[in-house]
RNA sequence: GCGGACGUGGCGAAACUGGUAGACGCAAGGGACUUAAAAUCCCUCGACUUCGGUCAUGCGGGUUCGACCCCCGCCGUCCGCACCA
């Protein structure tokens, strides 16, 4: 028997090099194995792997790991979301190249990942920051442009005057720059779009044939995209003195029935009307400034107190001419969503009355529960949800119609009048895809002074990022390096110049899973390859790209199908979405976060290691710099090797929900993994043969045959949970059977040959049961129980459904639902027969206790419930 | 603000289609082995109990023979909001 302890260190590289050896897990893009294709969202190279990573992959290492042993042809890649914006923060605070800093940390976290021993095929790898993939990126948006799915337009930005740049939303702190400090302000720019718009409908739809991503996922989609059935009409306007105006203010509602109970019109502070009111007006000048500095994010400008500025212009009411309503610049008012304009009705929606209250306008009500038709509005709008009990009031020819009616009736009139259309709305914008960045793909465009915006021809591409740049200077290296910019023009042979912006970076993620199929080729998708291997059958990533990352995919994936680069309109088959994996935070007495190394365990506390001072320790929240509650996986596999972190990273939480890292858990895997190893040194000892026939006349033996129903239940069950995603069901299942073999060997019952095959089979399913996600450790009990090859190679082993059957089934007793007792019986036993037993058990006459039988409900093969009174 | 999700022992959780609430693991307590420690092994482990049971799945209602599960209303926590990736 092997007493030496199971030491990963020695082992784990010692395998990882067998597999390379062995070409394990290099595909060919040929097969006549049926395929499947699992994919985990590649990593941003950020520097070094964090746990989110070692979590993700090692679910995706475990599928992959088990499809291949299922007899799938499995592509399981892995590369780099490379270009972005800490590339170039890094070159600005350290002086480094972002080209540099990229692919050092490449390098780092390559060696990193390797060594958590996963079932990679690294001959596919790539970085999206390599000319040899972003140059196919090119190719294909200009043919995107020729297809007419690109557009070039105006749109708003946050800008920093100071550091002449655009900043991300994130980087908008309190309408201030983040490294300037300087007030945002929004500044219009032409930039590139994709037009995603245009295919809303599409999007939306085809939602519904994505039954194996999350509803959640799904729903949050179709949120995003926003469709509203609405009504879009026009307003005859006057100036302050009942003067006709010669435009018309056109908005959107999708509550056309509350009409009668408008009170205001609101327009953003970047609607045509606001800014031609500002050129003679301070006041709606400064409040268009106000607005600007809110940034352009969604949120902010949600948040925001509700503010206006009135116009000095008035819309009629399209019923009631008579009635005029003050149209007010709001900065609640969206300029992308609809016409940019509303009516306000106060009474039915909060923003309304928040405004309605503020600039003193009236409230009225025009829906109300039937019966109740005498509402006051207080400070809370009355939103009903139930629109059966509800109608409308107060609404002329409205009143007493439902709410659907009154809409039909609105549009029916106001488009009789000839001033409105019932119109389908998305909420879902175009992609604007233009960064004012350099650590991006440039964009494949030419501004020529003559000819205009022209593609740079397809033979000249890649457009190769120039190396010689510089951060020590605002604004975008790209723009200020004249050498590189400055071309002539592909038509006209003139002088122009490059087009400086380079893409957003979520459009390098929208098709690297298709270019994985293959990596080499020259086209920037070989259509056989991808046809074989697309749509990626499973897909794990975080669900904080539930959203943009997922919906850019599918809108690429259409688009590429267009331009004749994939087959496909949706490339994700079945998605999966992780939870964090988060860890306790430690504040010292001073009140400055500490790093679990510097803490250890006092008591029911914690104490600072090098003071003893007294620690106070927080519940467990996402891992981050800036807490400090941060463990590197190197550490954890240095000291207790990968196979010890990916079983933790999958035991007890179920994959979706944050997992709580913790020591005394990582402790609990690190035993685990040396009770198995001692458990298979002493099996492997035993000199018998499993075969087929010892393992039947093994049956004929009740504790044997009772550890085999064991084995090949768990066989069955863990197979299933790991289809499922159900990593930690599967670790439940696998710790039972350790328990079970634990106890067969120390009752003595090993003695006898029945009992000793039989615990040759369980250790030897055990090992390829838990192989896909201890791999290392599954290789060296396979060696060691005297098998021959890899146990990665090895088929899953296949349970005996006889062994699972049974002729005897216990049922649960209940008298009125409570359970009194239970009662093992007969598969077959007649129902009548059973009824009986149950009315005789002693537990139902005791509880029953004079009360008469009712009703005797049976749910077969479970559950027995006497309803008595 | 808008949208979404989640809530079960001391902790992570399980409970398959409405049918035994708490499998499995962690922590804790007790014991064995040991000169001792580590490691290992065994036992106990939701609360209360008159030992018959009773109460328990965030809170309050409802549907049902039966509800962690379905419905309605609250409370709490977390996530997303279009230039972070």
């Amino acid at each position: 028997m092997s007493s030496e302890r199971y030491n990963p260190k020695v082992s784990e590289p010692t395998w990882q090099k067998a597999w390379d050896m062995a070409g394990s897990f290099v595909t060919s893009n040929s097969s006549s194995k049926p395929k499947y294709y699992v994919l985990e969202m590649f990593p941003y190279p950020s520097g070094r792997i964090h746990m989110g990573h070692v979590r993700n992959y090692t679910m995706g290492d475990v599928i992959a790991r088990y499809r291949k042993a299922c007899g799938y042809d499995v592509l399981h890649p892995m590369g780099w979301d490379a270009f972005g914006m800490p590339a170039e923060n890094a070159a600005m605070e350290r002086k480094v190249h972002p080209g540099k800093w990229t692919y050092d940390n490449i390098a780092t976290m390559r060696a990193q990942l390797k060594s958590m021993g996963l079932a990679i095929d690294w001959s596919r790898e790539f970085a999206t920051c390599d000319p040899s993939y972003y140059g196919h990126e090119q190719r294909m948006f200009i043919e995107f442009y020729r297809a007419g799915l690109v557009e070039r337009k105006v749109s708003v930005v946050n800008w920093d005057p100071v550091d002449q740049t655009v900043l991300a939303n994130e980087q908008v702190i309190d309408g201030k720059g983040w490294r300037s400090g300087a007030p945002v302000e929004k500044r219009e720019l032409a930039q590139w779009f994709l037009k995603i718009s245009d295919f809303s409908e599409e999007l939306l739809s085809a939602l519904d044939t994505l039954t194996d991503w999350p509803e959640k996922v799904r729903l949050m989609q179709r949120n995003w995209i926003g469709k509203s059935e609405g009504l879009r009409f026009s307003f005859a306007l006057e100036d302050a003195e009942g003067n006709l105006l010669d435009e018309r203010l056109t908005v959107y509602t999708t509550r056309h029935d509350t009409i009668f109970g408008a009170s205001f019109c609101a327009i953003s502070a970047d609607h045509e009307l606001t800014r031609k009111a500002a050129e003679d007006s301070d006041l709606i000048t400064a409040f268009r400034r106000e607005c600007a500095s809110l940034g352009t994010s969604e949120e902010a400008i949600e948040r925001a107190e509700k503010k206006g500025v009135p116009l000095a212009i008035y819309a009629r009411h399209p019923f009631d001419p008579s009635r005029k309503l003050p149209v007010f610049a709001a900065n609640f008012v969206l300029i992308g969503y609809g016409e940019g304009a509303v009516f306000g009705c106060p009474a039915h929606d909060q923003r309304d009355l928040d405004f309605a209250r503020k600039y003193g306008l009236d409230v009225i009500p025009v829906v109300a529960r039937k019966g109740e038709e005498n509402v006051e509005i207080g400070a809370v709008a009355l939103i009903e949800k139930d629109q059966a009990s509800v109608h409308l009031i107060n609404s002329a020819f409205l009143n007493g119609m439902s709410v659907d009616e009154a809409k039909s009736e609105v549009a029916r009139r106001l488009e009789e009048m000839g001033i409105g259309e019932r119109t389908t709305n998305y909420r879902l914008r175009d992609w604007g895809v233009s960064r004012q960045r350099y650590w991006g793909c440039p964009i494949p465009f030419i501004h020529c002074p003559s000819c205009g915006v022209v593609e740079v021809p397809l033979d000249q591409l890649p457009v190769v990022l120039p190396d010689d740049v510089t951060f020590d200077k605002p604004g975008n290296p790209l723009d200020r390096n004249e050498e590189w910019k400055s071309v002539s023009c592909p038509k006209c042979s003139q002088h122009a110049q490059r087009e400086t912006d380079t893409f957003d970076t979520f459009i390098d993620s929208s098709w690297y899973f298709a270019r994985f199929c293959s990596p080499h080729a020259s086209e920037p998708v070989d259509l056989d390859a991808a046809n074989y291997w697309m749509p990626v059958d499973q897909y794990i990533g975080g669900i904080e790209h539930a959203i943009l990352h997922l919906l850019y995919s599918r809108f690429f994936a259409r688009a590429m199908k267009i331009t004749g680069h994939l087959g496909i309109e949706e490339p994700f088959k079945s998605l999966f979405t992780q939870g964090m994996v988060i860890h306790e935070t430690y504040k010292s007495s001073s009140g400055e976060w500490l790093m679990p190394s510097q803490v250890s365990r006092e008591g029911d506390g914690w104490v600072e290691t090098s003071s003893g001072n007294p620690v106070l320790a927080s519940p467990a929240e996402k891992m981050s710099k800036s807490k400090r509650n941060v463990i590197d996986p190197d550490d954890i596999i240095d000291k207790y090797g990968a196979d010890t972190a990916r079983w933790f990273m999958l035991s007890d939480t179920p994959p979706e929900r944050d997992i709580e890292w913790t020591e005394a858990g990582v402790l609990g895997a690190w035993r685990f993994v040396q009770r198995i190893w001692r458990i298979i040194g002493e099996v492997a000892e035993f000199d018998v043969d499993v075969t087929a026939a010892s393992l039947r006349a093994a049956s004929g033996h009740p504790a044997a045959l009772a550890l085999r129903r064991v084995t090949h239940s768990t066989i069955a069950s863990v197979g299933e949970d790991i289809s499922a995603l159900r990593f930690n069901r599967a670790i439940a299942r696998l710790y039972e059977l350790v328990n079970a073999i634990a106890a067969s060997l120390s009752t003595g019952e090993n003695a006898g040959t029945a009992m000793r095959v039989t615990q040759r089979e369980a250790v030897s399913a055990l090992v390829q049961l838990f192989a896909p996600m201890m791999p290392h450790l599954a290789e060296e009990c396979w060696k060691v129980l005297g098998h021959e090859g890899l146990v990665c190679e090895a088929p899953w082993p296949a349970h005996d459904p006889a062994l699972l059957a049974s002729d005897e089934v216990t049922i649960v007793i209940q008298v009125n639902g409570k359970k009194r007792g239970e009662l093992t019986v007969e598969k077959g036993l007649s129902r009548e027969a059973l009824e009986e037993a149950c009315l005789n058990h002693d537990s139902v006459v005791r509880s029953l206790n004079g009360m008469s039988v009712r009703k005797v409900i049976v749910v077969p093969g479970k559950l027995v419930n006497i309803v008595a009174a």
